[in-house]
RNA sequence: GGUGGAGUGGCCGAGAGGCGAGGCAACGGACUGCAAAUCCGUCUACACGGGUUCAAAUCCCGUCUCCACCUCCA
């Protein structure tokens, strides 16, 4: 069977087909850093973070690029406002970016490619572009440089717009362009409202580059002129990832043969903004649901299904993250060590290599844990090891392993020394409990559950005796 | 105006012509001193109106509602 992924671009979901054989090359587009990132921003990652696993799990060689855009209008505007550099705003922007991502285990990306550094390649790329007739400077001495969009008449397709069909902006400031739909590949410097800092030499003048040419550029150096998948968000869809295509095939590059494209995390049925607050924030999230909860209840809907963010459902799917959380450990405690490298169930497999669907992937992960919980009953066997680590594995694919020390929230050693003397005192209290328990003074034993209880510690009595958890 | 997508049981969320995805919650049962955890079972849904078909949540036509994109927002 072949992974079938869905391609933007010819609207179905097709096979998989890598330009080289066992290899695969994804370029993932990454965030301007001009705020901190919320929940919404992190589910590309998440979601890309997860095809990258899967195909990496399938056996390719994964060249895994994400970019960072650490210079455009809004950097620039926002650290004016500021009142600070913009290199330091977009700094300390990409500094909560990489938090969040570790915070999610979505791991680091083959090579993490910046925009400023790589100035040379995109101004070359631009005058590719300008030599086979495709862009222009602008005749109005603004130092910008233009896309020709009429000059290529595939223009619209991956988005499916129609050229002629195009609504103009409102606000259009025609500037240099021959035709309004024509789009910046280099920014001439504004010498009045922006830094020298914020310019670089070019052969049409100082200057800075337009979004686009940023993209194309990173991704067909790390990558090469054709690579297989280029991936976003939805919205990027038109004018980003149009304008790119174009831009590169002019130049004479393939560019990307599979396009990807993650939808929504919306709240009240609309689009995530700055303008609801902070309340989306990854560390407000976090502070409601463990981060390998929020990555779960990520995971759990398809990466191209809108999902409608709540923390009521929020809680709903780390509840639902616990009870195969739960299997893992009481498995882990009563055979020793769950191993790490079980099978992936056919189903798994199967849900996976149709176009990442994880929601099924996740139902024959419960099917498994219902299947251990069962075995765990009769104590350690073969079956239930194999079947815990079977669960394990199949986690992993997708970031969730429990057992992964990514998760674990040691550090300073504080953790555990707490929880030896929770523990302690726990113990003490089942000890009064058991003995209770044997007098059949129930009374007693169950108001010391409900004191322990009270504490915000759940208790379960398992055949090998009582066990507490936070 | 153009383009793309969505409306599923109490809730979240899959599926895309025919065996009731899965999860959460609730209820019943088993287990338990009682619980908790676990297992078994129950709750038979697909916006609306037509149509095609032996069979429609799934295809077709129409209607309603919602969302996104249309030059720099994942």
């Amino acid at each position: 069977m072949t992974l079938r992924l869905y391609d933007t671009a010819t609207r179905e979901v097709r096979d998989f087909v890598p330009l080289e054989d066992g290899k695969a090359g994804i370029y993932l587009c990454g965030l301007t850093v001009q705020s901190e990132p919320h929940v919404g921003h992190v589910r590309s990652g998440v979601n890309f973070d997860v095809l990258r696993r899967w195909m990496a799990a399938r056996g390719y060689d994964v060249t895994f690029i994400r970019n960072v855009t650490d210079i455009d209008d809004k950097i620039l505007i926002k650290a004016a406002e500021q009142g600070r550099p913009w290199y330091n705003l977009a700094y300390d922007m990409k500094r909560e970016l990489d938090k969040a991502y570790d915070a999610l285990h979505v791991l680091p990306p083959t090579y993490e490619p910046l925009a400023t550094g790589h100035i040379p390649e995109m101004i070359e790329l631009i005058s590719q572009i300008i030599t086979r007739g495709h862009a222009y400077a602008a005749e109005d001495g603004s130092g910008d440089v233009y896309f020709d969009v009429m000059s290529w008449p595939s223009y619209g397709e991956l988005s499916g717009q129609k050229v002629a069909e195009m609504e103009a902006a409102e606000d259009a400031d025609p500037r240099g362009k021959r035709d309004p739909r024509d789009f910046a590949l280099w920014k001439g410097h504004k010498k009045e409202s922006e830094p020298a800092t914020a310019a670089w030499p070019s052969p049409w003048g100082p200057g800075r580059p337009g979004w686009h040419i940023e993209c194309s550029a990173m991704a067909l150096k790390y990558l090469g002129s054709s690579f297989d998948i280029h991936g976003g968000g939805t919205d990027l869809r038109f004018p980003h990832h149009e304008n790119e295509q174009a831009q590169s095939r002019s130049a004479g590059h393939g560019f990307a043969s599979h396009w990807m494209h993650n939808a929504w995390i919306t709240t009240a049925g609309e689009k995530m903004s700055k303008s609801l607050g902070n309340s989306l924030m990854i560390p407000a999230v976090l502070e409601q649901v463990r981060p390998i909860e929020l990555r779960f209840y990520m995971v759990a809907a398809h990466y191209r299904s809108h999902v409608e963010f709540s923390y009521e459902a929020l809680e709903e799917a780390a509840a639902g993250f616990r009870r195969i959380e739960h299997f893992l450990t009481r498995a882990d405690e009563l055979v020793g060590g769950v191993a790490s490298d079980g099978l992936l169930c056919a189903e798994f497999i199967e849900a996976m290599d149709d176009d990442l669907g994880t929601p099924a992937a996740v139902a024959a992960i419960y099917d498994v844990v219902r299947e251990g919980n069962k075995l765990l009953a009769a104590g350690d066997s073969p079956g239930l090891r194999g079947n815990a680590a079977s669960v394990r594995a199949m986690l992993d694919v997708l970031g969730l392993d429990p057992f992964d020390p990514h998760w674990s929230t040691a550090g300073s050693g504080q953790e555990e020394k707490l929880t030896a003397a929770i523990n302690t005192l726990v113990a003490g209290l089942l000890e009064r409990r058991s003995e209770a328990r044997a007098a059949k003074d129930f009374a007693a034993a169950d108001a010391i559950r409900d004191q322990i209880k009270a504490a915000g510690i759940e208790l379960e009595d398992t055949p090998q005796g009582p066990k507490w958890s936070l």
